[in-house]
DNA sequence: TATTTACACTTGCAAAATGCAAGTAAAGTT
DNA sequence: AACTTTACTTGCATTTTGCAAGTGTAAATA
């Protein structure tokens, strides 16, 4: 009986790996703009992402510290996903990634509106932002 | 013969996974601090990469003008692997993610001297850094 | 009060991706 | 001419993913 390796337990020393794959990016993504998501909400994404992997990696971002669960004000059969400080303090990046995208792919309307404020004063933007989510 | 769907095929709309997962980032964390990189660099990487998946991370990488392919000067053996503009314009987003690292994480000592530098001038440090890696 | 419905997951299984070891072909060295 | 270096490719076992269906608890509805 072999013990088998995992190539993915070695983190690539940028950590950018640590919040891990697309299907955790969709959920750090959706915290960001919306705050505070329940399971049903991030199923509900365009994206469409599997039921079991979105538990899995809601899991695997709670044990990093990234996201926390917290029970639904409105409903005990509720339960509401938010960001922790680690988690909010990773909008510097996505600030950054999306300023990427908007240079080389056709990002939605919306987003670009945003993106229009974080240029006239990113600092500023983030900081706001930060604010917000913290609350 | 039912048409088997690829999620992986469906982007998350932030495009921070355009660049793929982390053996991609690793890739591109070696092309940012060592300019130019042959096939044989990126297998020395200590996160130690397989051969089949850095030949598939290189190509998708090409694909996505990320990176490019360039003959090398000593060798017609070699190859030489460089970042495009494209991949050039993310290091914004690997400070970002590195000061994000350092809050969280342990990281090497020659690291933390960059991110010494990076906090004094950011501006300056990602247009200097900019203009090396265009060279 | 009984019975659906909503919500947050879990489970089973086929298909795809990964990791490892070994192999190949062209170029460079001795 | 034989050996090594370099950049890959190939085969196969293991792991992860995606899909569909199922489970348990709380809330809403009849």
């Amino acid at each position: 009986m072999s013990v088998t390796k995992k190539r993915s337990d070695c983190p690539v020393s940028c950590s950018l790996d640590v919040w891990g794959d697309k299907w955790s990016l969709l959920i750090i993504r959706d915290l960001m703009t919306a705050k505070a998501c329940t399971y049903g909400d991030f199923l509900k994404a365009p994206e469409g992402i599997a039921t079991n992997i979105l538990a899995a990696r809601l899991q695997a971002l709670e044990e990093n510290k990234i996201i926390k669960k917290l029970p639904h004000p409105d409903s005990k059969a509720k339960v509401l996903y938010k960001l922790t400080q680690k988690g909010i303090d990773l909008l510097p990046v996505m600030v950054e990634v999306n300023l990427w995208a908007e240079k080389y792919f056709s990002i939605p309307e919306d987003r670009k509106a945003l993106l229009k404020e974080v240029k006239k004063d990113k600092a500023g933007f983030i900081k706001a932002m930060m604010k917000e989510l913290e609350s």
